[in-house]
DNA sequence: GCCAACGTTGGC
DNA sequence: GCCAACGTTGGC
C-alpha cells in the first residue's frame, strides 16, 4: 500500500517533541478513543505522521516515522481494544505549522485536524501533507 | 432504542 | 475560565 500520512496531538507539558527525540523511540500510548484507534490500526510502517502540540502552541512541529505496526496498549486494562503504535522523531520542521495558518489556509482547511477537534490522531491526504511542508519552510507558514 | 445528563477534549 | 463538540452512561 502507498505510504499514507498522519497527525498525532499530544500536549507537550505531558510528552512533547522534545521528549521523543530525547527518548529516540516511543509508543503512543493513552488512546481512548476508537477513531483514533481505527486510524492507529491503519498505520503501517514506512507511514509518516506529523508531530501536533495541542493546548500550548497548538501547532505541527515535527515529522515522525511509525516503525511499528498497531499492538494492545499496554497501559490499558487487558482484554481493552486500545492499541499503540511504535514511532520514531524524523525531522523537526524549520519552522512550526500553526493551527491557526493551517485554518486560514483553504487548502488546509478541510483536515481532520479542523473538522474534528478532537480527534487525537487524524489522517492527513497526501496533498495536504506536501501542502504543510511546503509551508513550513518559511516563518509563518 | 431514545435521550438527557455528564465528563472530556481542546480552542479561544 | 468558558464553551462547543463529542462520547459515554444510565434511566426509561
Amino acid at each position: 500500500m502507498a505510504k499514507q500520512y498522519w497527525l498525532m496531538k499530544s500536549e507537550p507539558d505531558v510528552y512533547g517533541w522534545d521528549n521523543l527525540v530525547q527518548d529516540g523511540s516511543g509508543i503512543w500510548d493513552g488512546v481512548r478513543n476508537h477513531s483514533a484507534k481505527l486510524n492507529m490500526q491503519a498505520m503501517q510502517v514506512g507511514d509518516e505522521a506529523l508531530f501536533y502540540h495541542s493546548n500550548i502552541g497548538k501547532e505541527c512541529v515535527g515529522i515522525m516515522k511509525i516503525t511499528e505496526a498497531a499492538f494492545p496498549d499496554p497501559t490499558a486494562e487487558e482484554g481493552s481494544p486500545w492499541v499503540v503504535v511504535r514511532v520514531e522523531p524524523g525531522r523537526a520542521l524549520a519552522h512550526p505549522v500553526t493551527l491557526k495558518a493551517i485554518k486560514a489556509d483553504p487548502k488546509l482547511a478541510d483536515m481532520d485536524l479542523v473538522r474534528l477537534s478532537r480527534l487525537s490522531v487524524g489522517r492527513v491526504t497526501p496533498d495536504e501533507w506536501k501542502h504543510i511542508l511546503k509551508r513550513s519552510e518559511q516563518p509563518e507558514g
